[in-house]
RNA sequence: GGGAUGUUAGCUCAGUUGGUUUAGAGCACUACCUCGACAAGGUAGGGGUCACUGGUUCGAGUCCAGUACAUCCCA
């Protein structure tokens, strides 16, 4: 057969992935021979198609995974998708609009059937891209975060959470998306990294009952004036200290507001009086609360002024267009003093776009304090690690200073909050899993029999992370009736087989931007309802970054397709790729030349198969060199082997790829098959083939992990195998004792051929010519073995020992030993002169630096001996060096 | 404003408790090479005052302090 010396992924990816999904290969379940060995995937956005930050997440979890399941574990990768609140209903409304249908016009019924069409329509794609990446899912335990069961479990958890104290209803201010018309965590709200030009304007309040008396204000919002209920200054600012206690007027509307001193005014900023209006900003209404000032509402849901503001003209009209009004209307009425442009942080919403306005509303909040104690104590004292470790420090911090989680949004798509009202009351209402516990515990509660139809269920929907938190446990179905303990609100563990078995999960691999959202609240999860952490260790990728070093998005349009990317690179290429720059929570500034190295990478193992491949055999005994040659590869993968367990151990991926690149390019193709490749056309002996076959298989497996489609494609061409007798499950190659003095001896063979060749290239003479070696060095230098395949790869005549180098040639050391080739009529004695000169030169001062330490007592005195000891030795291999080079160049006269 | 982390070759990064030859890797770069696995390749080579300043030490890329710059998190 002939191969195409180009390695074509296209052609043979697919058939792979088929076969390994035909197989059941990544199917797990408990088995209690084997260990677990378990990863749940950071589940993507329904919304969600894949890009470069999916990629390398899941390259990374499918690494692990498939080391895992070679090692014999029962590895269970579990995926799915989340729900995305906010996203998906963005998504649903538009879809409706192409449709000419309008969300107002709909209930909530209608739209979420709506809502689950899109989802079945397009809700899977994101999977199925995994598929070509290679990821290794069992796909049989497919999750949802809107999936019957788990919809059950996220209400199951809200009502015991509110039953045990921690989710309360309460008047806070939140984050309001005026346009998605919804409350916002603080982790959507997004600010400009530059900050955004804005312009602060100073404002006069007149003092009441003063006519010529004014007191200047800056704000960037003029248009919530008319919800201003003080004027505060700072209590040490001697500017003001006369008016604390009086009261100003707010312009147009007159109403009488009181000056107050407070420490939060900075002195420095704008005037150093601050308009205090607690509905309309988050410190204001900390003030406001210190205070006990009212609260005076001026803005609706959707942006406009309402009549709280007290001005006709403003009301029913947008926050932004009333701006531009009331700036006009101070300016004709000689209120406002100055107009500054300066940088501010800006609050937008990640969805939408639109400023933030902080709001007062009626929300759902998690009491944070008290249940996160046990999950900052766990990252603290170790029993989870973050990779890489700095990210502890940030853990630390976040979690000390941890504040309630606003856990409801006013949208249609997702878990709706599990509370019903029978009364108009502040607590006129109860919480419960299902209608029929409300309307007794409403009954109960308000004294009366309550029926169905008079409970009213809180119309929003719960925090997509609110259902994303329980994932490491609710993939399992931990919360069914079966397992959950409604009394003492936890998980009994052993009644789930798969919980049993597979909790808590070996590793979380995910962005450092979610450890707050996402992670943290799994930890805090995981404690709460299974009293164990949900995994062991955190993985905290990179983000992945364009040459410019911004971050790869959508809306910027850099971010290369994945799926084109796979076609052109190989999805072996791609994954490469990604690892070869981007140790645990570095950024990875990528680069399409990274696909091509790993595209390059897979070329050069094809083509190694290609060489192995194509060689005939023979019953001839094996030549030493051969001999020798196996026995080194053997020794030099186990080195690899355990250099890259090493890097495992410790996440270092990019390291463990690293190795394996090494040992596949550097030992196995340019040293161990130049060793052993027959001259062109003749056969090769049948015990070094086999041997060499073996070596082979032992590289795929180490390789497999990395690049699962180019590793059982030639597993499979190596040998016939039977359907079961796949890469994805062959073992992962044993440890054998290191052969220090094998590998020391081919160091000094390679160290030969090195300076061989590199003397042929300062010359200018082709490796085609055979060349003789002398060495001053006895016999006992180097095995005849070696010696043997010293000859082969520097293409050498002879290698004569004990000899003197004499005459026409040029020399070289390996370590202290001196080798000479004899070049008569080749040689040019000057050029010679001058790079032993050159060599002289760095020896001498290095023999100096050595020297100086030698000569200072207080190193000798003090130093440990087995440093001093060093020490001598560089100083004598120094000088034995300088001699002969000395020699060598007195020879040359 | 508060906190964290980092700064080593053109780029991306290693460098374990201070001491094995005046710093390593991959990519990029340079020269030579179509030699029957591979030009998506081979062989060899060049390239760094380890951000700066001071300190501790017999000895500092490594420890300490300060400065500059960068990145991230929180306000």
């Amino acid at each position: 057969m002939s191969l195409s010396t180009k390695y074509n992924p296209a052609e043979v990816e697919d058939k792979w992935y088929r076969y390994w999904q035909d197989q059941r290969f990544f199917h797990a379940t408990p088995n209690p021979d084997k260990e677990p060995y378990c990863i749940v995937i950071p589940p993507p956005n329904v919304t969600g198609v894949l890009h470069m930050g999916h990629m390398l997440n899941n390259t990374i979890q499918d690494i692990l995974i498939r080391k895992a399941r070679m090692e014999g574990k029962e590895a269970c990768w579990v995926p799915g998708t989340d729900h995305a609140s906010i996203a998906t209903e963005a998504k649903v409304v538009a879809m409706l609009r192409e449709r000419g249908i309008k969300k107002s016009d709909l209930t909530r019924d209608e739209f979420l059937k709506y809502a689950w069409e899109w989802k079945e329509k397009y809700g899977g794609i994101i999977l199925e891209q995994l598929k070509k990446l290679g990821a290794s899912c069992d796909w049989d335990r497919t999750s949802f975060t809107m999936d019957p069961e788990y919809y059950r479990a996220v209400i199951r958890v809200f009502v015991d959470l509110y039953n045990k104290g921690y989710i309360y209803r309460g008047l806070r201010m939140i984050n309001w998306d005026c346009e998605a018309k919804t409350a916002l965590s603080n982790e959507e709200v997004l600010y400009k990294e530059d900050g955004e030009k804005s312009i602060l304007y100073s404002v006069r309040y007149q003092v009441q009952g003063q006519s010529d008396q004014w007191v200047t204000i800056a704000t960037q919002r003029p248009e919530t004036i008319m919800g201003d209920v003080a004027i505060a200054v700072n209590p040490t600012d001697a500017r003001y200290q006369n008016l604390i206690g009086r009261k100003v007027l707010v312009p147009f509307i007159n109403r009488p507001i009181p000056v107050i001193a407070d420490d939060y005014v900075d002195k420095t900023f704008g005037t150093g009086c601050l308009k205090v209006t607690p509905a309309h900003d988050v410190n204001d209404y900390e003030i406001g609360l210190r205070h006990q000032l009212p609260v005076i509402d001026t803005i609706n849901d959707d942006g406009t002024l309402n009549d709280k503001c007290e001005i006709a003209a403003y009301t029913g009209k947008d926050r932004f267009v009333v701006r531009k009004m009331i700036i006009k209307d101070l300016r004709e009425a000689g209120h406002l003093v100055k107009e500054d442009e300066f940088i501010t942080r800006i609050g937008r919403s990640e969805r939408t776009n639109t400023v933030v306005e902080p709001k007062l509303s009626l929300q759902w909040f998690v009491k944070m304090k008290e249940i996160s104690q046990r999950a900052l104590r766990a990252v603290e004292e170790d029993e989870i690690h973050l990779h890489p470790s700095k990210f502890k420090n940030t853990y630390r911090h976040w979690m000390e200073n941890v504040r309630d989680w606003c856990i409801s949004r006013q949208l249609w798509w997702g878990h709706r909050i599990p509370a019903y009202y029978y009364g108009t009351g502040e607590n006129d209402f109860v919480v419960a899993e299902t209608i029929e516990e409300a309307v007794v515990l409403a009954s109960k509660k308000s004294g009366r029999a309550i029926s169905g139809s008079q409970l009213q269920q809180d119309s929003d929907v719960l925090d997509t992370w609110a259902s994303s938190w329980l994932w490491p446990t609710a993939v399992f179905d931990g919360f069914n009736d079966q397992y959950f303990d409604k009394k003492t609100g936890k998980i009994i563990v052993e009644k789930n087989k798969d919980l049993d078995y597979f909790y808590p999960t070996q590793v979380l691999v995910t962005a450092p931007e979610i450890l707050f959202f996402w992670v943290a609240r799994m930890i805090i999860a995981g404690y709460e309802y299974m009293d164990r952490k949900p995994f062991e260790d955190v993985y905290l990728t990179g983000i992945v970054r364009d040459k410019l070093g911004r971050k790869m998005s959508k809306s910027l349009g850099n971010s290369p397709d994945p799926l084109e990317l796979i076609s052109r690179f190989g999805a072996d290429g791609v994954r490469t790729g990604m690892l070869f720059s981007s140790p645990a929570g570095n950024d990875l500034p990528f680069d399409e030349k990274l696909c091509e190295q790993g595209r390059n990478f897979s070329n050069k193992i094809w083509n190694a198969f290609r060489l192995v491949k194509g060689w005939e055999t023979t019953h001839q005994p094996a030549p030493a060199e051969n001999i020798i040659a196996a026995d080194w590869f053997e020794a030099r993968f186990q080195q690899a082997l355990s250099e890259l367990n090493d890097h495992f151990s410790k996440f270092r991926i990019s390291d463990a790829l690293m190795t394996v690149y090494k040992l596949v390019w550097d030992d196995f193709c340019a040293w161990y098959l130049e060793m052993i490749k027959p001259e062109f056309g003749k056969p090769i002996d049948q015990e070094t083939y086999q041997r060499t076959v073996h070596h082979f298989e032992q590289v795929l497996k180490v390789l497999h992990p990395f690049m699962p489609f180019i590793t059982e494609e030639l597993w499979q061409a190596l040998k016939d195998r039977s359907a079961k007798e796949a890469i994805v499950l062959a073992s992962w190659p044993a440890k054998a004792p290191a052969q220090t003095a094998l590998l020391a001896q081919a160091a000094l063979s390679f160290s030969v051929v090195s300076e061989v060749r590199n003397l042929r290239n300062a010359k200018g003479i082709s490796p085609k010519e055979p060349l003789a070696l002398q060495t001053k060095a006895g016999k006992d230098l180097i095995h005849p073995s070696f010696v043997a395949v010293t000859r082969k790869l520097a293409n050498l005549s002879e290698i004569r020992f004990d000899t003197a180098s004499g005459g026409q040639g040029a020399g070289f050391l390996v370590g202290t030993h001196e080798f000479f080739v004899p070049l008569a009529g080749k040689a040019d004695a000057a050029k010679e002169k001058e790079s032993i000169q050159k060599e002289l030169d760095y020896l001498r001062g290095f023999l100096a630096s050595v020297d100086k330490k030698l000569s200072n007592e207080r190193f000798v005195n003090s130093a440990p001996p087995a440093v001093i000891d060093g020490e001598r030795k560089k100083k004598a291999d120094a000088e034995s060096k300088i001699k002969s080079l000395e020699d060598n160049l007195k020879a040359l006269g």
